[in-house]
DNA sequence: GATTGCAGTGCATTTTTTGCACCACCTGCT
DNA sequence: AGCAGGTGGTGCAAAAAATGCACTGCAATC
């Protein structure tokens, strides 16, 4: 899009912070961008830009108009999905913001399925937690999030929401693995590997154990689930998802998806650690283009049919 | 604002249908300006215009694009208007769209205490009948319409409402000057002038003629009513308005704020002829700019100030 | 069937954008 | 104090893009 360069320029150099960064990330001489900038300043008929000493930064003007720009882009590129849909086949491109949990399993599955029906779609797939996701939203830079954790922000609109329970996972072997659920004071002397700091399940097992502590013995933090499920091959210990990172389990809590390996899942008390909600979110009063807005469909309804508690 | 030239060239040549007629008026040789529109076909990789012998015409995807552009058009000057408004002196451009009522007495007075607070703001003013009025909202070319008639078009949010009746307007030496109202069978056999067929007072007096018809003589049409007031002085007869187009009327009918004539304007009986309702709207789910919106507020709250009907 | 009005094309020209070398400035380090 | 190493900004020549002119082909109309 010729007519969309000046503008992409100035985003850039927002995002950069940096006149001669944004320069090399887009292939040109910073001074060509310079003037670019110089040129768009003018004819807004003020700058956009603080000069410092170690780069440029967003002025108040600038932060309004960098924030229309975004829309613009996002407005462009679902007129472009919309005029592609015309012609029958579906062209677009989604962008994901999702917590790890729903990375595993259910994202792969949904977007593989529907890129067997739209294969002109395209996606691209953000791993990270709440906050981060939210202003993904925000920047555009996202149109869907899916989000383990409480929102935050007045400017995201939740579409659907997923009720899940905490799981603990541990080998078949574990002394806990025939409990129908698990208590927190189960966990004593127990080896657990927990999530970061930032991620959902860990926030809500943190406030959990400010209650009713128990004096796990926490061997391992990570922000990689897969990590932690491998970990469990050399040393025995337990790990905390829920159910829709696991994919399948049966009655006795045997997680049938992931590998051959004998995992099992079993909930943590509600009465301790009560569910937590899982948002399918976008930005609020965005229309979406039709890729994302369909795919979003796609998901919510393919939720509704594998799960009870969905919402909205 | 060189970024939007290309697209501002498609806008006008949507407009003109034609690509030589729309060079002419954007100064450029028609050369030039089709290969722009070559050159954003294949950047959107669709074509945009169908081509007749007769000149071009949008296709579906050209719809949809020219419908993106006025938007963004609509978009910037919100932008620069916000932007504009940081340094405190408020800036923009406001277009409104109006029937002929609101253009006589209202508008002017409201216009000029606007500009006395911000000089630096502008205004467009186009003086047309409901329908034409709804069609401006949605291709932006209006920010704000003031319309006696039935609101059409879903696209339409109201933001107020004022009842008004029809008011029989005529000398004062007129046998129907004394009547507090005034009915239908009244007007058998009286001079009368009435506005155009488009005109909103025109369709509800039509169809109220329709329940209770008069024999009135209706020896002119028009779509001026200044020129109707002016006809007056030379002939016995009399015409319809709404008491926001002639501004203040005392206990006896008198209107004392047009010229040093005696006129009379005189309500027609609610009984033959309903309250009108004028709206003011704006395009729904368009977020105005500053100067706009500041605007309309200060319109409203003058509007409740001076009539009682006023909703919303 | 000649004419008129239309969009599109090849090529020379003009305008705009870009890149290079360089300046002025600030910060942090030696 | 002085010197790197970073920043944004400027003059000038080269490259690239947009423009205008003369022209083509096509369809409708008179």
């Amino acid at each position: 899009m010729r007519f969309m360069t000046s503008l992409k320029f100035i985003d850039v150099v927002a995002r950069e912070k940096s006149i001669r960064k944004a320069a090399e990330k887009l292939a040109i001489t910073s001074t060509a961008l310079n003037r670019r900038i110089l040129q768009i300043e003018e004819e807004i008929g003020q700058p956009l830009f603080e000069r410092l000493p170690s780069g440029v930064r967003l002025n108040t003007a600038g932060e309004i108009f960098v924030q229309h720009i975004r829309a613009q882009f996002a407005e462009l590129s679902r007129v472009q999905s919309q005029i592609a849909d015309l012609s029958g086949i579906r062209r677009g491109h989604v962008k994901i913001a999702s917590s790890a949990d729903a990375l595993r399993q259910f994202l792969p599955e949904s977007i593989a399925s529907y890129r067997a029906e739209h294969p002109a779609v395209s996606f691209d797939l953000a791993r990270c937690y709440g906050e981060e996701a939210e202003a993904r939203l925000f920047s555009l830079d996202a149109d869907i999030a899916l989000i383990f954790a409480p929102i935050q922000a007045a400017h995201v609109h939740v579409a659907a929401t997923l009720r899940q329970n905490i799981h603990a996972v541990m080998p078949a072997e574990s002394p806990l693995a025939d409990r129908k659920t698990i208590r927190l004071r189960d966990l004593n002397d127990q080896r657990v590997l927990l999530p970061t700091a930032a991620s959902g399940i860990r926030q809500m097992m943190d406030s959990a154990l400010l209650r009713r502590s128990a004096e796990m013995d926490v061997i391992l933090e990570s922000d990689s689930f897969e990590f932690m499920q491998n970990f469990l091959r050399h040393e025995h210990a337990m790990f905390f998802q829920i159910p829709i990172a696991l994919g399948p389990i049966d009655e006795n809590g045997l997680i049938t998806g992931i590998d051959n390996r004998e995992l099992v899942a079993r909930p943590l008390d509600p009465a301790d650690v009560p569910a937590g909600t899982l948002h399918l979110c976008h930005l609020k009063g965005r229309v979406l283009p039709v890729a994302a807005a369909k795919f979003l469909d796609g998901v919510i309804t393919e939720l509704r049919g594998r799960f009870d508690e969905v919402d909205q």
